[in-house]
DNA sequence: TAAAAAAAACGAAACGTTTCGCGTAACAAG
DNA sequence: CTTGTTACGCGAAACGTTTCGTTTTTTTTA
């Protein structure tokens, strides 16, 4: 049915080698280019992918592998990968593994089997053998949001320790000294970095660490919304929090509405990722902001690089700053 | 490097047609069965599914197009037809167009291009003609959330109407006559649908539409925030509220809280989409909950079938019900 | 036990590209 | 006019499957 290069030879009056040639980026004759031009466009010809990655064993085609298609978070990065991989001709293939370490083996093992050119994959702890197999295979790779140990790999990253570290800086320095966290799962990386982040920058300002102003959250709107009541329910409440991630962040502000919290005078707060969430709050949320689009595009970036066969600089690890808004929702406290 | 059929049938001693109708399904002799088993396990061999494809014009692969990448309630579809379609070897390309048509229209040609064997889309309105194209070419297409009119297509849809109509329905019941509706733009199938419902129940109660009560937002959150203040601010404001999406359900429920709005005092409410937040906010929420799921898994289902080339029923039109949890913020009013 | 029927295995062509080595035309230099 | 050089163009093989018509093996039946 549709139109193949052979057509295109036919019409042209040349041959298959030179359209291929010309259709690759080749020389060819002035005429000749004009000739093919005209061709491909009254045939409508479209290259068959599978006929050109069965002779060259190129999918043009990258998997995307993520905890949860159900987190704005992730799939905002996978929307701007998307594009910039999308500008080179690439299709990407995106896949969830619902949280679930075998899953994620299973899905890995899927794409990898589907002979996609490369993978970006946002890595569960734990399942650190098939990453191995994966490099070992040649396999270009990408990470993100999460690093290795003793694994050489491209990955991109955020600077989540200096995001907390300056986030609560700015509550010590306005005066607040019993600052609860709310943290997310201790076993994921990030979750663990934001939590150093915040135990590092009290311990720098002389301030005791008070395990009853850290808590554990699972990442969940609900968990944000029952830490926060933990938290003001204590004896002796923070005068300020700082919530790790989104879906938490919006708990936290259901939990403080209800209760007719007053912010900044009866809690200062700092949440975490959305900006049209904080906007819309009164008074204007201050919040780490991560940037999802750098992410995205420089996880994207990284992987053509490879795909091109680029290895200078392997393995490639950037480390990308979140910003930090403040705004009214920090108080000043006398000292 | 990868082991291929034709050393399957080194290994095996039988010939290479042999071993592809093992793998296609065909009848082979029990010892050989065991044998090419054996010899699959220890080459580690693997389908080259491009050869299979130039074979077979087949690609094994489904794209799937929806509006954005950053919409929870999409990528939840986008996640549970990425489960079912896996569970029959298909890979899934996803890609957004971020609510613009002109992207919308090259993306779909990029996944035809792409020779996807099927495509699932939720449109927007507009490029019907592209989607008229994709129809004639014959590659399956499944809609989702939106029909279009005069054109035969496979489609999965919810009953919005039904599903505002109901809901607004317990509203009346309990003695309310001044509703308020936050809906979403008026170009969008789903939107138009769910005003239509809140339209025909009060006018099959014989109540009149009011024109100040009815608020168009963009189904983001900051637009329920605005709405709902506006709503209130309203010099005879609605005694209660129906809001038509997730997003603008999280802003409204922000301005509720922060004007010390009580619920269900002083207004009654109706929301959209997330259970989760509907639970966690106190009073417990009532809401309209969408079948994610079965959207996802129904749209999967019948897009398989057409790929197997069962073309029975078609057009299919499935329409999901909606699921109204009635919880604690409805106020019966005296009559 | 032989013939017929059914089942299994085989060989070769085809799918639509890319690639490589070779042929040839064009052109410049001697 | 001849030779050397360059740049294009060409033909054929190869990528790893499926498929179809044919041959071989096995099973059934008489």
């Amino acid at each position: 049915m549709a139109a193949t290069i052979k057509d295109i030879a036919k019409y042209t009056g040349l041959s298959i080698s030179t359209i291929s040639k010309y259709l690759n980026g080749g020389n060819v004759l002035e005429p000749n280019k004009q000739l093919i031009e005209e061709a491909i466009q009254t045939l409508d010809f479209k290259v068959n992918e599978m006929a050109r990655g069965l002779r060259t064993s190129r999918t043009m085609t990258v998997g995307v592998l993520i905890p949860s298609l159900k987190n704005i978070f992730f799939t905002s990065i996978v929307s701007h990968i998307e594009s910039e991989l999308l500008k080179e001709g690439y299709s990407t293939i995106v896949c969830d593994f619902k949280e679930d370490p075998d899953l994620e083996e299973k899905k890995l093992q899927f794409l990898f089997d589907k002979m996609v050119d490369g993978i970006v994959l946002m890595p569960l702890p734990g399942n650190d053998n098939l990453i191995k197999k994966i490099i070992a295979q040649q396999t270009p790779l990408v990470l993100i949001d999460r690093l290795i140990p003793n694994v050489d790999c491209d990955v991109v990253l955020v600077d989540n320790l200096n995001a907390s570290y300056n986030a609560v800086e700015q509550l010590i320095i306005r005066g607040h000294r019993r600052i609860g966290i709310i943290a997310g799962p201790q076993n994921i990386y990030t979750a663990q970095e934001r939590l150093k982040g915040y135990i590092r920058v009290l311990e720098d300002y002389g301030l005791k660490v008070d395990p009853s102003l850290i808590k554990h959250g699972d990442y969940q709107i609900e968990s944000g919304y029952n830490l926060l009541l933990e938290l003001i329910g204590d004896e002796q409440p923070p005068t300020a929090v700082y919530v790790t991630n989104y879906e938490m962040t919006i708990g936290s502000i259901i939990a403080i509405n209800e209760n007719n919290i007053r912010i900044p005078d009866d809690l200062s707060f700092i949440g975490f990722d959305n900006q049209d969430l904080a906007r819309i709050v009164k008074p204007a949320l201050s919040i780490v902001v991560q940037p999802v689009q750098k992410i995205g595009e420089t996880a994207a970036q990284v992987l053509l690089k490879r795909l091109k066969k680029d290895q200078r600089g392997f393995p490639l690890v950037t480390r990308l700053k979140t910003q930090l808004l403040i705004r009214d929702s920090i108080k000043k406290l006398e000292s």
